[in-house]
DNA sequence: ATTCGGAATGTAATCCATTACATTTGCTTG
DNA sequence: CAAGCAAATGTAATGGATTACATTCCGAAT
């Protein structure tokens, strides 16, 4: 293991200038810079991270909380992340928790071990009051999902507003009959998008009906979307629409649908949300609100970073845009009906 | 920062006790030894792992370097290896490369660096001879792709022998006029994916075509895919089976083949490979070759563990089975053909 | 009672880069 | 030419956990 003292016997300086050549600080004579990185090339030196880590007391490495990184809309935050992290010289990483709440708290004990200089927590449960503990001490950055009511910067879309956008075309091609098909996690975009629907039905003077709500899983599976879909559509008062809170209960929906022997969008309008890759690998292409994935995490890793650097003006609420696609899956109810 | 002297100071013993309760090394008589737990309760220390890293040489970290864990497949690689590292109390860094050769360089200085103690290569080109140069002085595992003729332990499916496999069973579809779609990449996987094409047309007497071979781009992205399938069909002498090697390509290929007015598995039969997500998304269900993702990558961290360990009896070649599905997107060849 | 041996605990060196502080060098200026 | 000052470089302390080696303690054996 080539230290710094082996450079600096081969240069013929002290270790104290090396150090200086390496971090650019102090003034050395360019000759003796020379010769220094003639050194460190000849014995292919590079610096231990753990003394530099150690010394500074920093690690420049980010955490990433994440519930599970197979999912497309979360791997497309991380390379966000990853990729503006990389540009300032961070690493990061990843920890996968599988939405278990014990192993996101794990996780965040590598803060407190200085495996990582800050955290970008992907989805926190909206209730996750435990957590102020940590962001008293630690930076952190809440991406997407948030706790309501704690002092953490969050980057994210408005799910609220998105939500009442999707659901008034939805009313304006004539539907009356809006089911929705939210999700058991307690996240609070959740929240928000079940309120947004809500809102507008009400708005509308639509009355809400509980059993034109149903619930996929906290993981929004291809498959707990699609059983929902057969809980709403046998139904005998079947909805004509449905505005699901993920792409892929979207999917499932329609796959329902289609197994029913309905068209979509003919007999059944569907909407999805998020925008994830496959929206358009087949048809109908689904209706949906787009996401700037990659954006929020890259947004979310710049926050973080002015966070670490105890930089002042810290952003706490960054609202990135997002858009509302009209696609094939939705349709003005038709005239038979 | 409550360190192991504040410990030692609170528990009134040295600080060498505190080590040896926090590592339970060496003996220590109970009764200190609950004094020392207090102690760390109390002041809630934390070990500072810089520290302990530069002291004992090792990081507890791997890197996994990835082209782009956006795509599925890749994602699932990466969570099968951190579910095992986080098990080995390893947590996994993660450098993304884009494919881009330089980065994946840049990835690999983090093992000189003592960024982590070892690496897991999820798609080196089979002729990236220069890693040659790092696997002898570091811990380094390929899991799916891998480099010919270097001495890397390596974690992959029998790509060839699964091809045989699907293209036997297209043949005995009763296919004649059989294409496939490949990639620009150089991955040893698509090397030999286009290999056992050609072998088995061969063996079967039929002529390897050059206008049956088409290209997708190096990603297998759905749009490339869907523009090599144009270029297959369009022709006057169309293949009535195509074989992609990958699930998007195959995606875009039944899309192309919608669009042009062909009904997919009726006028063109059409199998993918990997079995990401979305292969049972939507119909028709795409026939493929499943390959064990979450396995390979729990596989290659325990064989990266058993190299890190200087384990004496390291498997350098380890096949994990695949498995052939037949879907819905094959069909034996129609009688008005 | 004395000695021996192992368990229990302590002291101090070590890992390596950074940096405060000290020293030297070299130039400018009166 | 000496003083003064800045630039250049060096010395040694520092960060926190580990661990080789040293010491103390206590019971068993003689």
């Amino acid at each position: 293991m080539v230290k710094i003292a082996d450079v600096a016997r081969e240069a013929n300086v002290s270790v104290a200038t090396v150090s200086r050549v390496l971090n650019k600080k102090g003034s050395v004579r360019p000759e003796t810079c020379e010769r220094v990185y003639k050194a460190i090339e000849k014995l292919s030196f590079e610096p231990n991270m753990s003394a530099r880590n150690l010394r500074r007391n920093e690690t420049r490495v980010i955490l990433i909380v994440a519930p599970n990184i197979t999912n497309p809309y979360y791997a497309h935050i991380l390379a966000g992340v990853g990729d503006e992290a990389r540009k300032s010289g961070y690493s990061a990483l990843i920890y996968n928790t599988g939405g278990d709440e014990e192993r996101e708290k794990n996780g965040m004990d590598m803060l407190k071990k200085r495996r990582a200089d800050g955290a970008i927590l992907l989805a926190s449960n909206l209730d996750s009051m435990w957590l102020s503990e940590y962001a008293d001490k630690y930076p952190i950055v809440h991406c997407s999902e948030y706790v309501k009511g704690l002092d953490i910067p969050r980057v994210s879309i408005d799910n609220y507003k998105a939500t009442l956008e999707v659901m008034e075309y939805i009313i304006s091609l004539g539907h009356k009959k809006i089911a929705t098909i939210s999700s058991s996690n307690s996240y609070i975009s959740t929240l928000l998008r079940l309120k947004g629907y809500k809102d507008t039905l009400e708005r509308h003077g639509i009355k809400v009906r509980k059993d034109y709500i149903a619930l996929a899983d906290a993981e929004y599976s291809f498959k707990s979307g699609k059983a929902a879909a057969f809980k709403l559509l046998q139904q005998k008062d079947r909805p004509t629409a449905i505005f699901c809170i993920s792409d892929t209960i979207a999917l499932g929906a329609i796959t329902a649908a289609k197994e029913m022997g309905l068209r979509v969008p003919e007999d059944l309008t569907v909407t999805g949300f998020d925008d994830v890759d496959y929206t358009t690998m087949f048809h109908p292409y689904i209706t949906t609100v787009a996401q700037p994935c990659y954006d929020l995490g890259r947004k979310s890793f710049k926050i973080l970073h002015a966070c670490m650097n105890k930089t002042n003006d810290i952003e706490k609420k960054v609202v990135l845009p997002h858009k509302f696609i009209i696609r094939e899956s939705s349709a003005p109810i038709s005239i038979c009906d």
